[in-house]
RNA sequence: GGAGAGAUGACCGAGUGGCUUAAGGUGCUCGCCUGGAAAGCGGGUGUGCAGCGUGAAACUGUACCGAGGGUUCGAAUCCCUCUCUCUCCGCCA
């Protein structure tokens, strides 16, 4: 969320850069200003009575030591009034936190100079694009039935398990996919990056930490007898790592990446583009997780865009780079870099990764802060994110891409680990 | 799952209603001392919100001793609820 003392300072700001992701904040940011009022002027009124009260019991105490009895119930009888002024005072503090609380985490990220207008995907800006495009002829298959045909991939076993969206790999197919989640693993250290395995459960704080709750709640899958969700990304065990956490600025940059399954619900977006690997229930993917001094998180942004363009370039999948538009960002998210790769025989470009700067916009809600060098004050840490990579669409790129009529032919890189060079 | 014991600052640890402004220690840091260091001596050392200022700081008020309520003029301390940790038993990959 969006600190109150900036929305204070900067309210027309706020307003007209949200207009770019197509949010009228106008209503909102004109409440806030007034509640803030309010609350400042409350917390005023209680800190008085409190600080009134507090000298009261003092001198109490005191009277009652020196055996003046008389005059400490005398004083006794005067907190009562100043009591009953600090309760009514307390309980109208807690309400006015409360409204505000609840219109300031309705205020989305704003948006980062760079970000182009725009209202749907189409309106992405593309920065780059590296589309040597296949040429497969006539007879090329989609990944779902290259998997039905070498048997790497069953669909149907994973609906009688659990249900549509939760593919069993088999043979060939699982050691691919451990193959890629190895393959990811050692390219991120091998930038830099500290291998963590988190748990894949998470509470409601860490949801609220990173921004999936409150209001993606229905995206999660919940473990009611626990209170426990099941995490959509490992992006949310990795950063609330980091939740009310102060650094030193000499830790900087923090750079940790995880590989967890990712379960998502998927809810309304039945019967889209769900053919095959295309969206799942269960997935795995590797996370690469920044936490960055606000003055160099941009340069991070960068570093990351490019390290994930090594990874599909490695992979030698055609892909494009595109910077989100106003209208496609999320909602915590100030800047975006989507990658896709295009898969050949279903002549799709698909999402295989999402690297986003969030700025302090979840690092306010985690508490997230630093002190620079020989400073008392702290402030907040930017938090940066992205898949390296999601695996299924990678899959299904590479399953289609290198489709020939021997067989499915693996790429270099990834062969000293699955141990084969073509599926047959 | 059963029984018991706990949760105090960066860390250890005292504190059973007001001489607590959270003792004492460790660590860190600044100063003195020293050729330099160690030791020693002295000072400082949390977070949020608000006020005052606005370059920051300092200063003032307030809240925070696992979380949330309650009792009281006054709560780290008493009461209630919850969460978590440890020990033993049971179960178990």
């Amino acid at each position: 969320m969006l600190s109150i003392g900036f929305i204070r300072d900067n309210a027309n700001e706020v307003i007209s850069r949200l207009k770019v992701k197509n949010f009228d904040a106008e209503t909102i940011v004109n409440e806030i200003i007034s509640l803030d009022v309010e609350r400042r002027n409350n917390q005023q009124l209680l800190d008085d009575t409190l600080a009134e009260l507090n000298k009261l019991s003092k001198e109490i105490g005191g009277l009652f030591k020196s055996g003046k009895t008389d005059e400490a119930n005398e004083a006794k009888r005067k907190t009562t009034e100043l009591k009953e002024k600090s309760k009514e005072l307390n309980k109208s503090y807690s309400e006015i936190e409360k409204q505000l609380f609840s219109k300031i985490v309705e205020l989305p990220n704003i948006p980062h100079s760079s970000v182009p207008k725009g209202n749907s995907e189409d309106d992405n800006e593309i920065v780059k694009s590296n589309a040597e495009i296949p040429e497969l002829g006539g007879k090329a298959l989609p990944h779902w039935e290259l998997a039905k045909k070498y048997d790497i991939i069953d669909f149907e076993l994973g609906n009688k398990l659990t249900g549509a969206g939760f593919p069993v790999y088999k043979g060939k197919g699982a050691k691919l996919q451990r193959a890629l989640i190895n393959f990811f693993l050692d390219e991120a250290e091998k930038a830099g990056y500290n291998e963590v395995q988190p748990p894949i459960l998470v509470n409601e704080d860490s949801g609220f930490g990173t921004g999936q709750l409150p209001d993606k709640e229905g995206q999660m899958y919940f473990v009611g007898l626990d209170n426990l969700y099941l995490v959509p990304t490992a992006e949310v065990p990795v950063t609330n790592i980091y939740r009310d956490v102060i650094l030193n600025a000499n830790d900087f940059p923090v750079k940790n990446t995880a590989y967890t399954p990712c379960f998502r619900r998927e809810a309304g977006s039945y019967g889209k583009d769900v053919r095959g690997l295309n969206r799942l229930h269960q997935f795995d993917k590797v996370e690469i997780v920044n936490i960055a001094h606000p003055n160099h998180s941009y340069e991070i942004l960068d570093q990351m865009v490019s390290y994930v363009e090594s990874l599909v370039s490695k992979l030698g999948l055609p892909y494009r780079i595109l910077r989100l538009c106003g209208g496609d960002l999320s909602f915590t998210s100030a800047l975006t870099y989507d990658f896709e790769v295009f898969s050949a025989a279903q002549e799709k470009w698909l999402e295989v990764s999402s690297v986003s700067n969030f700025e302090s916009y979840q690092a306010n809600r985690l508490k997230l802060r630093f002190k620079e060098e020989g400073e008392k004050k702290t402030k907040l840490a930017h938090t940066l994110n992205g898949s390296a990579l999601a695996l299924p669409r990678i899959l299904a790129a590479l399953l289609e891409n290198n489709q020939t009529n021997e067989g499915i032919k693996i790429p270099e890189v990834l062969q000293k680990y699955t141990g084969f060079a073509i599926i047959d």
